[in-house]
RNA sequence: GCGAGCAUAGCUUAGUAGGCAGAGCGUCAGAUUGUGGCUCUGAAGGUCACGGGUUCGAUCCCCGUUGCUCGCCCCA
């Protein structure tokens, strides 16, 4: 092999492919159900749009973007920006105060791939845009949380924060700046950098000194609004009431720029160091950050790659292929063609087979008919061409039945009504 | 961007204190006339990741490169 797949993409086999679609095509029955509508965005964007709205500072914008055509056009790196550029864009709001999308699609991010991070990845996601209720925050987890287990993925913990307004933020931030300054010359090399940059980020360190320096760190929750705080024990309480258990992570943070008011994030331990598969929250004054009027709007995105593994790690039960309800063995050209010319009116029925296009024998068919499970084989050659009969055989237990070749249509109707064969 | 480990057939891998490269699975074919699975037999398939060095001789030792994997940062 000389030209190899780039960095942190992979193939997806005919396998894993079936099951992938099997997997997206559930999904979206469980969106539909829950009255979300799927939208599509383009591959890329102007690189222009990810700036306003994910933040120029952020690890994403700032150093892993695919940007290519002298930086005009950036290949998405998430979809909450585009989604909302599509909303104002298309004028949806014109159609009704509250707009419920989804989607499921490739992003792009220039990372180190690593366990469960690619450079090509795909998410699903959830968009709610137009309410502030605590009702389409709670309707947002349980949506996660039902989609988790309409999979059968379980132990996992559902984080839930509230980092409030940008007003509220500015507060707390001066004080947040004031205590961990005092620690600066303990703190790791990366958050000395994000002192003066984003010391909110900093709270979302995962290396032991700045863990422990975290620990007595003033916390944001102290600093919000009566208003913040009512709204978000209303969506505590109705998580509560629906069942769903969550934890609270005062200091959860979300590395986007956009996010207001309550974030979450839903981690499993299944999955080695990237162990967030779901991330999600409000992102109230994002609307009129790129130019349209004020709106409220929730959001979730679901990493499929690290989805997909934790239903492997459940074995999530993936149904089976279609398989070939009779695979045609031919002896000689003439049988050749005319099981060419049968096989495609079988298959304008509606009959999935198949027959051998390499001119082998009738025992190396026999086996491909075999290996590729087909229910039942028939052989045709010129004995069946001349007496125009053949033998049906069920691969299952050997018993062949002689029919007329015409006969096969409804021969096989019948097969398929007694059950599934193969 | 930083760190660690790994690299032998399509897959999983064995291997030599440096001396012509092995297995299992898979693939393909055959085991007397036109019938699969089990079994048996056989075949194809490797520049032992690439480039340099040491050596009479390197898949093995040394250096470099690339790729993969895992981790850091960050995220899904």
């Amino acid at each position: 092999m000389i030209i190899q797949k780039p960095k942190g993409t992979y193939d997806l086999l005919p396998e894993k492919a079936f099951s992938r679609v099997y997997a997206e095509s559930k999904i979206r029955e469980i969106f539909d159900l829950f009255n979300y509508r799927e939208i599509r965005t383009p591959t890329f964007e102007y690189t222009l749009l990810f700036k306003r709205s994910i933040g120029e500072n952020t690890d994403i914008v700032s150093k892993e973007m695919f940007t290519f055509n002298n930086s005009q056009y950036s290949l998405k790196p998430e979809m909450t920006a585009p989604v909302i550029r599509a909303y104002l864009e298309n004028g949806l709001y014109n159609q009704s105060p509250l707009i419920k999308l989804y989607y499921i699609s490739n992003m792009y991010r220039y990372e180190r791939p690593q366990a469960g991070r690619f450079r090509e990845f795909s998410q699903f996601g959830a968009e709610a845009i137009g309410s502030s209720e605590p009702f389409i925050d709670a309707e947002m987890i349980v949506l996660a949380a039902f989609i988790l287990s309409e999979f059968q993925i379980r132990n996992y913990k559902i984080k839930l924060n509230n980092i409030g307004t940008p007003d509220e933020r500015k507060k707390y931030l001066e004080k947040l700046f004031n205590y961990l300054n005092k620690f600066k010359n303990d703190l790791s090399g990366d958050s000395k950098k994000r002192l003066q940059k984003n010391p909110l980020r900093i709270l979302d360190s995962k290396m032991t000194e700045d863990r422990k320096i975290i620990e007595n760190a003033p916390r944001l929750y102290d600093y919000l609004e009566q208003s913040t705080i009512k709204n978000f024990e209303q969506v505590q309480s109705l998580l509560s009431g629906l069942g769903i258990s969550y934890e609270i992570d005062y200091f959860l943070v979300r590395g986007l720029d956009y996010y207001t008011s309550t974030t979450f994030e839903i981690v499993s331990d299944e999955l080695g160091a990237q162990d967030a598969i779901f991330g999600g929250g409000r992102y109230d004054l994002l609307t009129k950050q790129l130019g349209g009027k004020p709106t409220p709007a929730i959001g979730f995105a679901c990493g499929f790659e690290r989805f997909f593994s934790l239903m492997e790690k459940y074995e999530y039960c993936i149904p089976e292929e279609n398989k070939c309800i009779l695979y045609i063995v031919t002896s000689g050209n003439k049988a050749s063609v005319f099981a060419l010319n049968l096989i495609y009116e079988l298959r304008k029925s509606g009959f999935k087979c198949e027959m051998d296009y390499l001119n082998r024998s009738i025992k190396s068919q026999m086996k491909e008919a075999n290996k590729i499970n087909a229910a039942y084989t028939a052989v045709i050659g010129n004995n069946e061409l001349d007496s125009g009969k053949i033998l049906m055989k069920k691969m299952s237990d050997g018993n062949q039945t002689e029919i007329n070749i015409n006969n096969i249509n409804n021969f096989l109707i019948n097969e398929n009504k007694t059950g599934k064969t193969g």
